[in-house]
DNA sequence: AACGATACGGACTGATCACTCCGCTTGTCA
DNA sequence: TGACAAGCGGAGTGATCAGTCCGTATCGTT
């Protein structure tokens, strides 16, 4: 591969990263070529389809989030570590259009497009749950699905509520709900 | 205005229910006059504009579903009532695409285009929530704009849901999270 | 330096879609 | 029943956008 195009590449990922965070994955393709300035064929040569750049970035995305989770596992707090870890994720979709639905596709669509990624994030949230179930900080009798739902919700819900306040106010009603009955 | 407009007006509204249901917002307006048997002119005759059939089809359903939702206020048990009306909105969001972002507009983004109706349910909901914190079935530190939030995120993440028993899973966390600890 | 391969830019194509316009039909009322 | 306004259908218009193609520029190699 030729230094320009390794170049190109990188430019065209970083500007469609930055574009999407803020038009959604409706932005077209000549924007991010704009943005990357470069021109429409030299997206289309590096990425076959507006999809597959699309897909691209919510891969390396997800792969960012998963890589910055996993330390979490080791926490001798689980549950706190997972409080942490879905306001972590809950601010990113907040901030950066389109995360939210990323989120809600790894967190649901479990056969999703590109799975090996989303799977990473899901271990860690599924380690990090059975900590906290075994240690008594989260109720015995919820599971992974449940709590995959919840951080969906929280993330699809934080794209509309700009006040961080709010946000982490209803974060925390659902961990009271996630807390067993004392 | 004639019978025959009434009629077809009418039969506008309905085919775009079901076909805004099936295939979301984006669903094209073409598609809407097909289903009613209806030539596009008609349509845009009736509704200058794709967006303001939208927000027809949006006041509609919202003030059905408000309709339904004001007795409630009468109920002896105002967190059950909060709670079996949360159950029938997300049952509905799962159910018929684009209800959720109906949802997550009327929840979170205040000042949008049909105030009025999305009020009357927010009112609903509001005095439903003040009746339970008064009863002491629901925490007194959490205000409407959280179980709004809440709201919203439990009707985004059920549209991606299609187990019910999930959904319902999600609600009670919720629920949970929302009543007083003992 | 010179040459072939690799990559680039951006005009172009075809498809889709919201919306318009006008010749024709149908309801209404005298 | 006749006449005319109100309403209808759907071909047409312009804009947008994903994706193609090819003449030109750049890179790497000998």
């Amino acid at each position: 591969m030729r230094a320009d195009a390794r170049r190109n590449r990188e430019r065209v990922l970083e500007a469609a990263e930055t574009v999407f965070a803020e038009q959604g994955a409706t932005a077209s393709t000549e924007e991010v070529a704009r943005r990357a300035g470069v021109g429409i064929g030299t997206v289309f040569r590096h990425f076959p389809t507006k999809e597959a750049l699309y897909e691209a970035i919510v891969v390396r995305r997800l792969s960012r989030v998963a890589e910055q989770a996993q330390p979490l596992t080791a926490s001798a707090d689980p549950a706190g570590a997972l409080r942490d870890l879905f306001a972590r994720l809950i601010d990113e979709a907040a901030t950066k259009k389109a995360f939210a639905d990323t989120m809600a596709v790894v967190s649901l669509d479990v056969k999703a497009a590109a799975p090996a990624v989303g799977d990473q994030l899901r271990d860690t949230i599924a380690t990090l749950l059975d900590a906290a179930r075994t240690a008594g900080t989260v109720r015995a009798d919820v599971g992974l699905a449940e709590v995959m739902v919840l951080l969906a919700g929280l993330c699809l819900a934080a794209e509309h509520t700009p006040d961080p306040t709010l946000r982490e106010s209803a974060l925390s009603v659902v961990f009271a709900g996630l807390t067993p009955p004392s």
